[in-house]
DNA sequence: TAGATTGTTAATCGATTAACAATC
DNA sequence: TAGATTGTTAATCGATTAACAATC
């Protein structure tokens, strides 16, 4: 695999091919040219296949693409190949959510446990995943080989639980709380800031209305 | 206002500068330098001047910017200066912790009414909304002047309820559907994938990892 | 072989960074 | 006035698009 480091544009549009892939798969198409694939997903086929030779020659001059072939090679690019073990601290709606959110695993993604803070929802169950409490946290994580938490918490107790989620062994964090966790760089943080995508959403509709 | 497209890149950039200004303001700070919040941001006091030129010149040469001042106008260049009504169309977890988020309300999003199919869930009240059926939508939509619609639906049901929230009178829609709303342009789409969020973790987890 | 379409190089476009004159 | 820092122009860098030779 290429060691020249790939362009987060790149990265970004990939799970996208991803989905398209899927649907083609599904609705029985075998092959696709760039140029239909491009026509589909309003992208140019010039940049799908500068995308796709990032990573290889995925294609056949003269054939095109093998749906089910490019749909198994970017799983692999995606890393979703693979089982990733997960946990989701805050047990909230959101946590919950996340926890019943059944697609997530069918992409390798298995919510392991759910921890929280309050004593109230410590015991409950979100799809047969029981809620524990955040100090038996550091001991699952090892035992049970998690390396994603999701943190669904309020930003005020972000920080302290992404340092102790990375201290217990976790290697990456999908962070839902509103803030920017400062961590060492062996740690992934993939941020998801809702509000910044409502103001997004609210400085387009602005324009619109102007 | 300027005519000038403003570009994407640009645009996501503005409600985190709009996050660092609110915490400023909230640690006492009275006005900031470029320089001091390329620090902070870890950006480029350059891009953080080109951006705020963008929208016209809110700092002082010799002083900096305003902390306050800079706060209210990106407030108003994101349209988060007035109030949104909002509806929010599945009343799931997700639906309801967005519903249940009361940061949204503070930044001008007022959830005014839930929607779903679901008649178990119909009857519902959360954060004292009352869910409702969803045939009752198109009505409701002109009567409380809604114009923000958040789908937090599966992607087999999302471009008819996207048709149909449209066809409605809602101006923009934050899609949490894993799925592209092929709309006419004069409705706002934003996407929330929530999917594809957790694959470029994964991407980026699997790189680190080699 | 001829036609189609990739992989890849070259050209263009846009975004980021650097530099500095304007000015508070 | 001198110092600081913006607003803005110019330079650089990177990403996207176009073009086409390679090849199935």
């Amino acid at each position: 695999m290429n060691e020249r480091e790939i362009s987060t544009a790149v990265i970004r549009r990939l799970p996208r091919y991803y989905r398209y892939l899927e649907e083609l798969i599904d609705s029985g198409v075998e092959r696709i040219s760039s140029n239909e694939l491009s026509e589909r997903m309003k992208v140019t086929a010039s940049q799908i296949r500068q995308d796709l030779n990032n990573f290889g020659g995925f294609g056949q001059q003269g054939y095109g693409y093998n749906v089910k072939y490019l749909h198994s090679e970017i799983a692999k690019i995606l890393g979703i190949d693979k089982k990733h073990n997960m946990i989701i601290i805050g047990a909230g709606n959101l946590g919950q959510a996340i926890a019943n959110y059944s697609a997530f695993e069918k992409r390798g993604f298995v919510v392991k446990g759910i921890f929280d803070i309050n004593p109230k929802l410590v015991g409950m169950t979100v799809r047969g995943i029981e809620v524990m409490n955040l100090e038996d946290m550091p001991e699952f994580v090892k035992r049970e080989n998690i390396d994603i938490a999701a943190l669904t918490i309020p930003k005020t107790s972000a920080a302290d639980v992404a340092a102790d989620v990375a201290a217990a062994g976790v290697k990456a964090i999908w962070n839902f709380a509103h803030t920017d966790l400062a961590l060492s760089d062996d740690v992934v943080v993939e941020n998801v800031h809702l509000s910044e995508s409502l103001m997004q959403l609210s400085y387009r509709l602005a324009r619109k209305e102007k």
